[in-house]
DNA sequence: AATACGGGGAT
DNA sequence: ATCCCAGTATT
C-alpha cells in the first residue's frame, strides 16, 4: 500500500470499525469458504439487505456442495426467486458439481481457478480470494467503482480503478478494507445524494461537495 | 460489444 | 415511473 493512499485508507478503516455493517451474517467468523462463495453469488446485483434474510436459511439447508447437488432443483430455485436473477440457482448447482469434480468439494484458493466455476466471474473470484483466504487484492464492484472514481477523480469506466484498488489494499487487512469500501459506499458515498456534508474523507476527496453523482 | 436476467426497495 | 442493487453468461 503506497503511503500516498493513507488519506483514503486510514479514515475509511476508522469509519468502518465504528459504522460498518458488522452484523451481516456472511461476515460472521468461521464462515467456510464455501459459505462465503454462496454469499457472493447471492449478492450479485442484489442488495445486502435483500440477501441477509435468505442467506442463513440457504446455507443451513445446503451447507456443502454435496448438499446442493443432492437437493431438488426447484427447491433451490424457490429460495433464489425472491432475490431476482433466479438463474443463479442453476449457477450454484452447476458450480457445486464442478467443485466436486475438480476440487473434491473444496473451494480453490487461486482466483483464476475460482473464476472457472460457473457463475463465478472476476469480481466474485477476487472477493472470495480476499475474504476466505486473505489474498492481498481488491474486488471492484459497483460501490467500489463509484467510491474510488469520486475520491481520486477517475473516470467511472476506467481500468485504472481496478489497478489502484489493488495497489491501495492494505496487505494485512485486505478483507476489512474491502468491506469498509462497500459499507461506506452503501451508506455514505451513495449513488444518489451522497452525504458529502460530514464525510470523513471530505478533506481529500476530489469530488467533495459536488452533490451530484457521477463524479468524474 | 451488447444484451438478458429480476425482484424489491428508494426516490 | 424510474433508478439502483457485492455481476455473469450468453449472444
Amino acid at each position: 500500500m503506497p503511503s500516498s493512499s493513507r488519506p483514503f485508507t486510514d479514515p475509511l478503516l476508522r469509519w468502518y470499525e465504528r459504522h460498518g455493517r458488522h452484523g451481516l451474517p456472511w461476515r460472521a467468523t468461521e464462515r467456510s469458504p464455501y459459505e462465503l462463495l454462496i454469499a457472493e453469488v447471492l449478492l450479485q446485483r442484489t442488495t445486502a439487505a435483500a440477501v441477509s434474510g435468505a442467506y442463513v436459511p440457504f446455507v443451513t439447508r445446503y451447507p456443502t456442495p454435496e448438499a446442493v447437488v443432492a437437493a431438488p432443483s426447484d427447491e433451490i430455485e424457490d429460495r433464489i426467486a425472491p432475490l431476482g436473477l433466479s438463474k443463479r440457482a442453476g449457477f450454484i448447482e452447476r458450480c457445486s458439481g464442478q467443485l466436486l469434480a475438480r476440487h473434491s468439494g473444496k473451494i480453490p484458493r487461486c482466483r483464476y481457478e475460482l473464476a472457472e466455476l460457473h457463475g463465478v466471474g472476476a469480481y466474485t473470484a477476487r472477493s472470495v480470494a480476499v475474504h476466505a483466504f486473505g489474498e492481498d487484492v481488491s474486488a471492484v464492484d459497483t460501490n467500489v467503482r463509484r467510491l474510488i472514481s469520486r475520491f481520486f477523480g477517475l473516470e467511472c469506466d476506467s481500468d485504472a480503478i481496478a489497478v489502484l484498488a489493488d495497489e491501495i489494499a492494505p496487505s494485512d487487512r485486505s478483507s476489512d478494507f474491502l468491506y469498509a469500501m462497500l459499507d461506506f459506499a452503501a451508506d455514505v458515498c451513495t449513488s444518489r445524494n451522497p452525504e458529502c456534508g460530514d464525510c470523513p474523507l471530505g478533506d481529500d476527496c476530489v469530488s467533495t461537495g459536488l452533490a451530484s453523482d457521477n463524479a468524474d
